[in-house]
DNA sequence: CCCCATAAACTAATGTTATTAGTTATAATA
DNA sequence: TATTATAACTAATAACATTAGTTTATGGGG
């Protein structure tokens, strides 16, 4: 089906991926992971839309990767249990795959597809979890963006150092969700005119 | 004192900030840098280290410019009103300089003086801020993780697009930090086991 | 007032990168 | 077996960072 085979776009997915997790996100270039995969750099081009499209699908694969991981986390479980089992699964996929969670929010194009529909899977698995706490609507909608914040800000910041102290990390981002989430019950029904 | 004068340190290191808004960090480069200034590219080394060198002094310039915005908002408040004043302070530091503000995450010198000394300065106003909780002292450093994490992730998705639904981000944020706040004083003293 | 040393800005050159155009060769198919 | 589709190739270009070595302006010392 394909002269000297060996190479297509998931190879180059994967790949880049290693690449993005050993070395950072800053040495991901078409040059590297063509000599990774024994390759000249034009070759690349049959398989992938050059180095934008190679992020876009990296954005696409780390979203995707993140879900499962997320999605099995949260399985079975409800309320508190299942936010913090989330949120930890989230922090820990972030430390393990720290180039691949970054290219997913490093995504140039916006009307990709399967991006868009990778992203809506994991919003939709963050609204399911907080389904429980019948915040209403809007409410609820709120509190996504509060989670995710949470969520995205506590690995990005731990993944470049910014936590100094000698204080367990985990510990932390325990806190910090179980104090999230006792601050949406305190304050269900409020409405935070100040 | 100069030959040719008009260059120095600080004219590069507030173009490239300007660069870094105006065009995102991407295409901060020497070579528009220097096409700004009217000056070829080996020209700026006279006054930085490199390109690697100029990172360094815009993530000290961003962490100073970040500091004087949110002491300034906090100024003569405490409790809630200064956590809120600082939080909102800080994201709106993100949204107006949003390539000064990527830099201050991005610094590749850890051993760098000012640049800890910059950072550290930021922890210390948050630590003041959250000191009329009464935390205690390791309660404290979790909450500071905690509050930097809210503030940087809610600015660093708002940036990225990745609040896609139409809710005003404004009451996402002022939510958020409420939410956190009413969260600790919920659960002050308890010990966090599960 | 002039000289001269300092240092800023320059040109030239190298190596790395992404990307395009056009060629070669392999593997599946007819 | 011959043909065709296409993966991988070479060659070439443009943008970038960086280093080495050169020129030149400027301000302080004579």
């Amino acid at each position: 089906m394909s002269p000297r085979a060996g190479l297509d776009t998931q190879t180059l997915v994967i790949a880049a991926a290693e690449l993005a997790d050993e070395q950072g996100m800053e040495e991901v270039t078409l040059a590297a992971l063509a000599a990774k995969l024994g390759v000249r750099s034009p070759s690349l081009y049959n398989h992938i839309n050059g180095l934008q499209g190679l992020r876009t699908l990296l954005a696409v694969h780390g979203l995707e990767q993140l879900y499962a991981t997320m999605s099995l986390a949260a399985d079975g479980l409800n309320g508190d249990e299942a936010v913090q089992a989330m949120g930890q699964a989230y922090v820990d996929f972030a430390r393990k795959r720290p180039g691949l969670y970054e290219t997913t929010l490093r995504a140039p194009e916006q009307e990709h597809t399967a991006l868009e529909r990778a992203g809506e899977r994991i919003l939709k698995l963050i609204i399911d979890v907080l389904g429980s706490y019948n915040l209403g609507e809007e409410a609820e909608l709120h509190a996504v963006r509060g989670l995710r914040s949470i969520l995205h800000g506590f690995a990005s910041l731990e993944h470049k150092g910014g936590f100094g102290m000698p204080l367990d990390a985990n510990i932390s981002l325990s806190r910090l969700i179980q104090t999230y989430i006792a601050g949406i019950e305190k304050m269900k029904g409020a409405d935070y005119t100040e």
